[in-house]
Parts: structure tokens; sequence; C-alpha cells
DNA sequence: CTGAGTAATTGATTTAACTCAAGGTGGGGT
DNA sequence: ACCCCACCTTGAGTTAAATCAATTACTCAG
């Protein structure tokens, strides 16, 4: 059985269908700026493909696209979380990412071919995203390939990202892999200690790692009780990352 | 401790300062024309980059980087076979990847800021590898931005291929990854049935599948018994895929 | 504030996978 | 041909994690 009740079982249709109100919000757009494959266009390139984007709302636990469906549109998080996840035939669901406010996602989109989503996303909460045409960001391409930069940069990246995720998961126990996972959530690693925010609700992340909660949970508890995280809902406070990474292995 | 011997254990000293002949084979050079990073190259800008590059031979277990060894060149490999692991600091071996003749691997570095690689890679067997210089990449991206086209298409296609392997590496069940591991083998999927050979010695499938190679051993026994696989040292024959797919869940 | 529903925790039990240990097996070198 | 050395397989015992089952804690809506 599903770890969570998810969209799907609650709201039968995605809602890409959905049209939106244009994006023309200051903050927004700011955070649109600075992220790496927007970064570099110019004012008017910008206003092309902000012209070409809808704005679209999330209610909790919302279903944004399905597996498989075709893949016309990619998304930036302008405010809210949302998840990527995949249903097996038996409707086991396996949390894969988390997506933040200022990320950008299904990006890959851009150049699939054929161009159709891996995955299932859904908002964790109320979110608002906005809904770009993968052609929109094609054509822009075409006309100024010096903007080819910018993104080869942020797909050699993901790539690499991936391959750390990758990683973390060919650890063979529950407990290791969950430390591993929370060192990557400390702004700074190993170096120095911090409060960290957990970017989906315990099941998820469980399920992100592989384990049950109740495994996550045993897990967690043990920590806290030998004093290497304090632990307060969804915030955890890790004084020593490198004690931590010491007592896995 | 490691699962096999590694060439971390033998041979203490990566080889890449080693300089050989310059790339002139012509069986080679067909394959690299043939890879999509290479494919959109002209003529003169592939020769440039063969000039730049040199033929590097490695020995069966030589290690060809490190893990965390600056990274100024990407590789191309011309014949045989390599793998991508990581060492833990108890000195656990983790398979993360296979690659095989026709592959280009560490090509993110071609992007990545601080250049360094992720994990160590080393030769399976005899093979031959182009060592690019990452510089020499670039300045043909710098010249000709339209390459940058092709090069992109690539790291998107990379990025959805490290995302369906973590997709595997999130099921619970060790025969479950295992069979997903093996569909993804067949050319077709769960299309057609067919041939596969393991690109890696059993017991490194095993580490890439996060078991240990007497689990690997017992479920291919399991599956061997049940008629649903056929095996013959690493050939493994799959008449029926689907049947495959509907035991796993 | 209160109750309903979801998420998280904890305990008891079962099971899948790991560990340790002992044989096989097959290919490469002498 | 033979032996040697990895690699692989198989067995027995142990352990980590899953499962099943309750209880407790939050969150949100009314």
């Amino acid at each position: 059985m599903a770890l969570t009740q998810t969209a799907e079982t609650r709201c039968s249709k995605p809602i890409l269908v959905a049209v939106n109100k244009p994006f023309d919000d200051e903050g927004g757009l700011q955070a649109l700026r600075s992220h790496p494959l927007f970064a570099a266009l110019s004012g008017q390139d910008l206003q092309y493909i902000l012209q070409q984007s809808r704005r679209l709302h999330l209610g909790h636990h919302q279903l944004l696209y399905r597996q498989d469906m075709p893949a016309h549109q990619f998304f930036f998080v302008i405010s809210g979380c949302l998840r990527l996840y995949r249903l097996d035939s038996s409707g086991i669901d396996r949390t894969l990412d988390s997506i933040a406010s200022g990320d950008c996602f299904a990006e890959v989109m851009i150049y699939a071919d054929p161009p159709r989503y891996a995955c299932y996303a859904e908002a964790l909460k109320a979110s608002e995203v906005l809904v770009i045409p993968v052609k929109a960001y094609q054509d822009l391409l075409e006309i100024n390939p010096r903007y080819a930069q910018a993104a080869l940069r942020h797909y050699a990246k993901r790539a690499v990202s991936r391959f750390h995720d990758l990683e973390i998961m060919t650890v063979q126990n529950a407990r290791d892999r969950l430390i591993r996972y929370l060192i990557d959530l400390l702004p700074n690693g190993t170096e120095e200690g911090g409060e960290v925010e957990l970017p989906l609700p315990k099941c998820l992340v469980a399920s992100r790692l592989a384990m049950q909660p109740e495994t996550f949970s045993r897990i967690l508890a043990d920590l806290k009780s030998s004093g290497l995280v304090r632990v307060n809902r969804s915030r955890l406070f890790i004084s020593d990352p490198q004690r931590l990474v010491d007592i896995s292995q």
C-alpha cells in the first residue's frame, strides 16, 4: 500500500489544463532571475518567457502531472514545495525528490525525446508554480545560442547531484543512508553543525531513503538518545556532523 | 572490507600522468564520431580535439582516477570497460556505474566547479580510453556555440538516466531491484525477451544494487529455478520480461 | 475549543538480508 | 595439462529491518 495518501487517490485529474493569470509578481520574478537557467537572459527574453508562461496555484496534495504524461511544460517554484514520486503497479509510492521554492523541475524535458514526465509531481502544501512551455525556452536557445552555456552548467550540476543521490542509495544500511541524507541537508556539510528542516514529512523522507517510516522513526530516536541530533518536529539540530559521520560506515 | 580486490589495494598511484601516443586509429575515431557529444563536430574541430587528446591503455583493474582528484580531463572508451565506484573511510567499495566501449564519462567535469572527480574509476579489463582535456572541449563550445545543442541533449539524457537509476534504488527489496536492473539491460525493456550480458562481474552488480554477493547469487538461483532466467556465466537469457515484472512489486 | 483524520511513535513478531564459513568452478599462466 | 586464483555458490546462524498492531501527537476545520 501507499505510504501516504497521495493526490492520486484523492483528486483524479492532473491540473495542467487549468489556465491562470500571467506571471507579473515582482518577488517571484526576482527569484526566477536568480535561477541559473534564467540569470543570463536579457530583459526582453525573460519577458518573452513570462508572456508564454502561466502562473498556477496548487492546493495541498494537488497533483501537477502524472508519470508518462506528454511533457510540454517545465516548472519553476514561486512558493511552496512539491515532491516527485513514482507509483508501482501495486500502488507503492516511492518518493524520488523534494522541490523547494526557487527550484526548477522537469526542465530536462526541454531536451527529452519523446517528452514524457518520468514521475508524478504533487504539491506538499499550497504552492505557486510558473508553468513554462518547453517550446518557449527552446525558441530562446535557438535565437541566442550563448544562453546554452548557463543551461549546460545547470544540467551538468543536476547530473552530478543525481549521481550523488544515487551514491547515498548504494549505502546498504538504513542508519547510514539517513545520516548521509542529513549531512547533505546541512549547508556546509560536515564542516559545521546547524539546524536543518526536513524538506519532506518524515514518512516521505523514509520513502526517499528506501526505508519504512517506523525504521526512520527508530533511527532518529536512536540518534536523539545518543545526543547526536536534537529533534523538534521537522527541524533537526545537528551540533557535530563529524561525529555523525564517524558513527556511520 | 572491499567486496573485491580493487586497484586501490594493488597499484598505489593513478596513471593519468602517463603520456601515450596520439589517437589516430580509424575504428576508434568512427566510434567517437557516433557519440552525441562529438557527432555534430566539424572534421576540423574533431581533429582539434584529437590533437589535444591522448590515447591511454589501462590494464586489468588499473585505476584511472581517484575520487577528489582535480579533474582536467574527461574520457571516451575506445575499447574495454570500466566502473565508477566510491570508497568509504571504512574501505567499503560501492559500485555506482559501469562504463562500456563507446561511452563518455566524467564529461560533467566540463562544467564542474571546482573540477574534482566525484568517484574512483578503474578498468575492469584491459581497456583503451581517449583522454580529452576539458579545456579543449570548452574551447570548441566557446568558438561554436551551436555545438552546445548536442551537449545539452546529452546532459539532459544523462540526468534522466541518473534519475532512473535512483528510482531503482528506492525499491526496497533486493529481488525487485535486481529484476528492474535486468529489465533495463534488455534493449527493448519489457517489450521482448532476449539475452543480456552483465556489464559487471556479479559481485559488482551486487554492490551496484546495494546487496551482498551472496544475496545476488541466491536471488538469481531463485529466478533460475522458477524458469524466469536462464544463466550462462555472465550471460542471462530472459524469455519473458513481463513475467519477471509481474512477480516483482 | 473540540473532534476527526493524518502523521509519528513505540512495541512485539516475523522475515529478508547479512555474516561467517566452506566448497565449487572456470580461465589464465607456466 | 595442470595448478592457482579469483569469482561464484551454497549452507547455517544472526541481525537489521519489515510488518503488524496500538497508542500518542498534531493539524485543521468547524
